[in-house]
DNA sequence: GGATCCCGATAGGTGGCGCCTATCGATATC
DNA sequence: GATATCGATAGGCGCCACCTATCGGGATCC
């Protein structure tokens, strides 16, 4: 059985009458014949009382008509749903973002992508890396903003900004009155995440160290962190968009010597198939940053 | 597009797999991957996400799954309705039935119908002979038990029963007195039913005559005249059938000298596609009747 | 790191079937 | 009895769903 015949069926019920229902689906009145003919015959059932001036429904056919009548909706509401769909910058977009860096992006961004992307209901997801991509990979997410370089065969991205480090100091810290900071000079207090941020790794390995001060004091967030660091515990190192954040708690900041930094890239799977929204949300947050990671270089000069 | 497409869409959806979507549909995997590809087409949306272990589908596609579902259900809702509608001795029959003869026949046949054909839902519709078979050209009835004789090239039917007429006479009447009535010997003072029965053309007709007594004391139900008989009024001829009726309302009946009586037909449209019904319902009822004729007629004789 | 396996896509060929036009048979109408 | 209308039938054509065979890519395994 076929939809075409649900609607010859609907059709020839409605008119009561084979040549008009043909003109109505635009068949020639034989092809409606035989194809109702053809269902009779599947059906074990008599649809139309022939003969008389009209072609009367049977008592059977009335009782078929509201199920073909739903099959056919149901079929047209595929097909209209499929048109709203149809907008690959359109619908749902799960965006994971990394814990150093959603707090302070994310408010950088939801206004340029609304703009943009009006029909992308973004929902962003916070976790670390390795979560994320799980997710990722889960498909539970579409696109993931990460601060890490690895690449898998599965995975493809684009880089969107560099994002410098910048030193965090307790004002009284003997740093606090040079110009600039070597990374190198941080490394004897320098406080850091705990485990599975990669802004960890990162800032362990810019000071050449692997291990950090004690285990105990390693804060579970970049806000944790930054206000331990204005307790006195220790120095860090701040990616540059939490600079705002860390001036509200009172640190100081102080750029590096050398440019340090990390790059940010959205990453999504390499057979994604909405690949032109995750490129269309890289772009608008590429475009938003480019201003910013300019002047943060023209100020670190 | 087609069902067929949507049992795929929904085949993969599930499976998450073109191979195991394609065993389970009793296709081959080129056909599923082909079939698909189109689908995605047409709507203008890609479904699922190849590439990695698992076809996963696309949130797209994912909101289409409910409709698909849908859809499919109801054509399969079709044939499961088909096929418990596929017996032509199931289901709703009205049958007309004139009034003069429908409260004395039914009660005799709802029974035997009920018993012979429990699937089919007998609905009696009561009333004049005109009435009936307009609804029956209207499709508003399936079949009618008519008294008279006349054909219709859009009609056809078989007769199931003679029904005898007797004399109906007040007690005090003249010809109370004799075994048998002669149907002149009713004529001077016959009532009869008002316009529209069948029963009084009839009546007047065995009479040899074309008007009857007073048109202010015109019947318009068999009971009515049976009680103005009863009460001294006139004699009539009534229907065998309602001879039970008569005597309870205490009238003297007498068989006809000659044999007098209509024929009761079962009438159903030409090209009526139930006719096995129509056929069975009137079978039983002939039968039920058989035994009544004989044993009147021996009676009569 | 080459061989192997698994996945979905592609190519080429074939049969079924839905569609057409032309025509018929039956029925109703004048 | 001629005409018009309706649905059924006949014959032919072209599309398309289906098959088998094969390919290309990616993961896995000695």
């Amino acid at each position: 059985m076929n939809l075409r015949d649900l609607r010859y069926l609907l059709a020839v019920a409605e008119h009561e009458h084979f040549g008009r229902a043909a003109r109505a689906c635009g068949v020639s009145q034989p092809t409606l014949s035989v194809q109702i003919r053809k269902l009779e015959d599947l059906l074990g059932v008599v649809l139309f009382e022939r003969g008389g001036k009209v072609a009367a429904p049977t008592a059977a056919c009335r009782q078929l008509l509201d199920h073909a009548r739903a099959a056919v909706a149901a079929a047209e509401a595929v097909l209209a749903t499929a048109r709203s769909l149809r907008d690959p910058l359109a619908g749902r977009f799960r965006l994971g973002v990394i814990p150093t860096l959603a707090p302070y992006l994310l408010p950088l961004v939801f206004g340029p992508l609304r703009e943009a992307l009006p029909a992308l209901e973004l929902e962003p997801w916070e976790d670390q890396t390795a979560a994320l991509l799980e997710r990722l990979r889960a498909h539970e997410l579409d696109a993931v903003l990460l601060a890490t370089d690895e690449t898998a065969p599965d995975l493809m991205g684009v880089p969107l900004f560099a994002e410098p480090f910048m030193a965090a100091l307790p004002p009284e810290h003997p740093l606090a009155a040079r110009e600039a900071v070597a990374e190198t000079d941080l490394a004897r207090d320098i406080l850091v995440l705990s485990d599975g941020h990669c802004l960890r790794d990162q800032a362990l390995e810019a000071c050449g160290q692997t291990t950090a001060l004690g285990a105990a004091l390693r804060a579970s967030s970049l806000t944790t962190l930054l206000n331990m660091v204005a307790a006195g515990y220790g120095t860090t190192l701040i990616p540059g968009l939490a600079a705002g954040a860390a001036q509200d708690a009172g640190i100081v900041l102080r750029p590096l010597t050398t440019w340090t930094g990390r790059t940010i890239r959205i990453v999504w799977r390499a057979h994604f198939p909405q690949r032109p929204a995750a490129e269309a949300v890289g772009e608008v947050i590429a475009r938003r940053l480019r201003g910013y990671t300019e002047s943060t270089a023209a100020t670190a000069a």
